[in-house]
Order: C-alpha cells, then structure tokens, then sequence
DNA sequence: ATGGCCAATTTTATTGGA
C-alpha cells in the first residue's frame, strides 16, 4: 500500500491540483494538513467522486486535517484525548484493517522561546504520548508536518536554520524520543544521506534552489517499517501553477 | 527547468506560515 502525506495549505487554493495530484497517483491512503477550512466547506463530494473517504477534522482560517482512504476509517478520533471543543485542528486518525492511521499538523512555534514556542513543545509532548499508546496496542502509520527537521541532513542549509523552531534541539530530541521508541522514519531509510526536501520557502526561489528542509514525514512502528519498499518526495508537485510550499511524501509498504 | 511569497480575513492592510 501507499500512504502519502502532504500538506496543501489551504484545500480550497489547492482544489484543482489535489483532485489532480489524487486522481494521478491514487495512493492508499492521504494524509493531509492544513485545510485552513471548516468541516462544511471541505470538497466531500469531489473527493468521493474519486473513489475516496474522508475523515476530517476542518477548522476555519488555520490549522486542519484529513486522512482519505479507499475504504472508510474505524473508530476516527479527532484531537488529543482531552481536548476541548475550541482546540486548533491539528489531529485526526482512524483504524483499518486493524493498523492506526493518523494526520498530524505540529505547531511551527514562531520564534525559540515565544509563547507559540512553548504551544509547539507541550502540544508535541501530549502527541508523542498519546502516539506511543497507541502504538502499544496496533501497529500505527503516522503521516504529518511535523515542524521539525531530524536533521542536518534535512536541511539544505543547516548552519542558516541551525537556531530555528524547526531545528533547535528540543524538538529534534522529542522526535528521536519517538523514534527510538518503536517508530520509524520510513523516508530516511530509503536515504540515509538526507539531501532531499518537502518544504521550500516560497519566497528568494528558494524551489529552484532546492533551498528547503524535510520537515513532512511519515512515520510507522517498527513492523510496518520493515516492509517498506521505497519512499519518495513529489517534487512535481511544487513545480507550476500556484503549488503548495510542501511536496507531497509518498511511502510504499508490503502490507 | 523549478523563477523573485502566499492564503485567509481582519480585505486595499494585517497576520501567520516555516
């Protein structure tokens, strides 16, 4: 199966090359972020007329997610566990076939030590713990932006990034936390010598460059990752007419 | 080639993104 992750800032901007994208490569399932669009406005009828379900967890102006599957999604969860009604939409996730899929959107965090930079790190500590329960009880598939770049590796111009939100080491430490706690970054490895980006700046041709930082990844726990045959970033999908700042990551697993 | 911000809203500026 393919699960692809792809952040399209802003469904309703993206209308026309998301049909597009999903018709072209029909991946198994689509994790997506930032719809920027309440639960009423997402393009249901569009999505389904491609053959795809679609759990949702919209909201208006920032933030929003969906996982697209062939078959529709169990027990869907929206938000963490305690959230409140009024939480920014930044997870949804669902069963198949007895694997837990999940949508995740990080918070960016601004600036190191802003107020949206303490959001970033106790919102990332309540995801990470309720990721690893999850994961104790079936295997789980997570697609997201993350925010956060593993590596130097992940960062065409790591010295330049090296103090960002997207790199300081609190973050980094959280995400190795995970992953040296049952989950894999499948991407990484298929490409142990990094060099290879999902988000360029839209800005300074930062694209043409190839000025960017893998900061969406797909992670899965261990036996899922083992089957994984291959993982690659859809750079096409930058290219063009009014593309997202994010490519689209696709993985292959034997499963 | 892949091209010099973009999207939503508070809309003719401002805010946030990363």
């Amino acid at each position: 199966m393919i699960v692809a992750t792809w952040n399209v800032n802003s469904i309703r901007a993206r209308y026309d090359r998301a049909l597009a994208w999903l018709e072209r490569h029909r991946p198994d399932f689509v994790c997506l972020q930032e719809l920027k669009t309440p639960d009423d406005a997402f393009p249901f009828d569009a999505i389904q007329a491609l053959g795809y379900h679609a759990a949702v967890h919209g909201q208006r102006t920032y933030n929003g997610v969906a996982i697209l599957s062939r078959r529709p999604l169990q027990d869907i969860q929206i938000g963490l566990p305690d959230h409140a009604p009024g939480d920014q939409a930044r997870l949804v996730s669902g069963e198949l076939d007895g694997t837990r899929f999940m949508s995740v959107y990080v918070p960016t965090g601004a600036r190191v030590g802003s107020e949206k930079w303490q959001y970033k790190l106790a919102w990332l500590d309540a995801f990470l713990a309720h990721a690893r329960k999850l994961a104790a009880a079936a295997p789980v598939v997570i697609g997201g932006d993350f925010n956060i770049a593993p590596a130097a590796s992940a960062v065409a111009k790591p010295e330049r990034w090296q103090e960002s939100v997207l790199c300081h080491p609190e973050v980094r430490e959280r995400l190795r936390g995970l992953l040296s706690d049952g989950f894999v970054d499948v991407f990484r490895t298929h490409h142990r010598d990094g060099g290879v980006y999902s988000w360029w700046d839209y800005r300074q041709l930062a694209f043409p460059k190839n000025d960017g930082l893998r900061i969406d990844l797909v992670l899965a726990t261990e036996n899922l990752a083992a089957s994984s045959q291959r993982a690659w970033v859809d750079r096409e999908e930058r290219k063009g007419s009014k593309p997202s700042d994010h490519a689209p990551v696709l993985i292959e697993l034997d499963a």
